[in-house]
DNA sequence: GAGAGCTGTGAATCTGGGG
DNA sequence: GCCCCAGATTCACAGCTCT
């Protein structure tokens, strides 16, 4: 599901000829549409009660002051748009409220909506979520499989971006979720509340005709697949009021769901419709047989220390006992002075270039000398769990 | 590091009697101690500005209603003590404000703060820390490797909590984050801000007289480990507001951290301080982490002329030999007539901004090219200041 | 053509000390 | 406060060139 673009047959000129639920004669004028507009004014033409699910991205009010280059001084190809800047958290705060009454107003009794954020943004919009009356169902993490890295070692690498999903209101229980279609998805486990997708890059990212990105915060459609999965049902109409380049309408459209997306920016919008228009709807088997990668977890030696199966102070040597190191608290080995990961200290006692310290470091903890390695097993046992 | 009290020798009477920076007769008499009462009246009792890191586990307001059974209709021993009900979101953000003041005062002005939380009241502390002038640093997410499971179908496992970290303020540039430590930790990556453990079980679970938990919220002190791994150093003050049973306390002397812990329960204050008083601080040795490279002696390039380790008219090329640069006297390089230094003609010859010298200039004087800051190294070793 | 190697880039609140 | 400048700082991919 990486591009739905690359799997579009014949573009139709109506966009939604085959879905369920909606006799064509009935068809609402704004369904399955990109309506350009903000996104408040266009909402409150919409009909109270029509819409089943909302997802929304809205700018994350970054505050970025200065520019940021790589180590090789490369610069940053930073968010700076004009509608990412907001006077004070007061007037952000306005904003959010303004387009959270006008969502909860389309929203159906039992709608839910579901909000994507980062840290800057993403506490005012659950506080006001609460405040307005909805409640909280899920905080649901997107683990960036390929962030950007933090560049300055000021802080750590910002490698997440939180959605909340929420009801519409405490008493709405008959929200629809799509448990065992998420643990089907999930190799018959629960699925969790944290999810591990790539950022959207190559032939799914949209360019602009010079071929650098044409939206600066562009989500992957395997994000909108899971979301619209669990949250909705074919057939269901799913409101994205900033709708961008749209990936939420695009996926709502593969998927057999009705979209309506709000787009202020009449370029994105365009680019939008083009995008969607080259969208073939999966037939019922395809959208069932779509199941998530599974990775074998990564262990840091740090880990080793933290399960107390190594103590900071203890001893490894290698098999024959020929190098010792002392094992330190932030998880680096020490060799007459020199520091560093078991690594790079197996590869500077040995006076190789590279080593894998995991087999050539022992413990003699408990009895014989064995490999490091092996603590590393029993961590992944314990875990019990990929991804 | 599962579990501090199996590792511990004979309990010692004084709490930390090898810590270092604190001589014995300035210790204040809060220091290292739990202290009984509500945590804003005892802040407000501390020193302003005497404290280098909190890390605050409040209340959650799980605002649950009902029991929750498990399939089997076993019920679930969820968190239903008096301290966790709030009667409206105002009291829980009056509440929260009011703690969040006090500590703030007593941060130093580079400290910094740790509280964590779930979906049900995570928003609302960042929003207060927020407003309350608090700089959000990451918010850090702890994926648990093996959460409760969800019992009723009805949402996503709840697998997850969220940690906010934060400065004082947005000019507190100097706060303390020991990336190289949490690099090492890692394998040689930078540290993510989605950390994967597992929740507080076994014999690291305090437990009560009946063998049941003595808290129903003990965190892990493998998450202690990292946060204070990651933001304090030895001899720092950590605050923790909400004590409980002791975690942050125990892990900060383990390594080496002075600790202030306010607890409201007495009988929880009572277990936290034998537990303490079991605690075996780790050596210094072990404790030692890897050095930033900007705490190194500076080494002006003119020193490597005066080690002979280069001569005046010696030949410098990039890695690639394709830029070369003249050696002079006064530790300048030339190209073509423009002279300075060894940075500055790197990012010239490069048409940069800027350049690090040191990695960008290679010499060829003993065979194979390698960067000068070879030479660099070679100097400060010869100082005996290595490590 | 396969594979190694080089280059570019992503929602980023990203330096610090001396004069 | 400002200005100057030394010098420290990146991970996972995609896409391209070169052998």
């Amino acid at each position: 599901m990486s591009n739905l673009r690359q799997r579009a047959a014949a573009p139709s000129r109506s966009l939604s000829p085959t879905l369920p639920g909606t006799p064509g004669l009935d068809h609402p004028a704004h369904l399955d549409q990109i309506l350009v507009g903000d996104c408040v004014a266009m909402m409150e033409r919409l009909p109270a009660g029509s819409v089943d699910a909302i997802f929304a991205d809205p700018p994350y009010n970054l505050q970025l002051e200065g520019g940021l280059t790589r180590p090789d001084q490369s610069k940053v190809d930073a968010v700076d748009d004009d509608w990412d800047k907001f006077d004070s958290f007061e007037a952000y705060d306005a904003f959010t409220r303004a387009w959270l009454i006008a969502c909860r107003r389309v929203l159906k009794p039992n709608g839910t909506i579901w909000v994507i954020g980062s840290y800057h943004n993403i506490f005012r919009v659950g506080t006001i979520l609460q405040d307005l009356g909805y409640w909280v169902l899920n905080d649901i993490v997107w683990r960036k499989a390929n962030p950007m890295p933090n560049f300055r070692g000021k802080r750590f690498t910002n490698a997440h971006e939180t959605m909340i999903w929420a009801s519409r209101s405490q008493d709405a229980k008959s929200y629809t979720f799509n448990y065992e279609a998420m643990k089907a998805f999930n190799d018959d486990l629960q699925m969790r509340s944290d999810w591990l997708l790539p950022i959207c890059t190559g032939s799914e990212r949209l360019k602009d005709g010079e071929g650098a990105k044409l939206h600066p915060t562009q989500k992957p459609e395997a994000l909108l697949y899971r979301v619209l999965l669990s949250s909705t049902n074919p057939g269901d109409v799913v409101l994205d009021p900033f709708s961008g380049t749209g990936t939420t309408a695009a996926v709502a459209r593969m998927m057999g769901r009705h979209f309506v997306g709000i787009e202020r920016d009449p370029a994105y919008a365009e680019a939008a419709r083009k995008r969607i228009a080259a969208v073939t709807p999966a037939s019922a088997e395809g959208l069932a047989s779509q199941r998530p990668k599974r990775a074998e977890p990564r262990i840091p030696f740090g880990a080793v220390l933290e399960a107390g199966l190594l103590t900071p102070g203890d001893e490894l040597t290698d098999a024959k006992g020929r190098h010792k190191a002392l094992v330190r608290a932030d998880g680096t080995l020490e060799v007459a002075g020199t520091t560093g990961s078991i690594h790079k200290i197996g590869a500077h006692v040995q006076g190789l270039d590279a080593c894998n310290g995991w087999t050539f470091w022992h413990t003699q903890k408990d009895g014989a000398p064995r490999p490091i390695d092996d603590l590393r097993a029993r961590i992944r046992e314990g875990l019990g769990l990929a991804s």
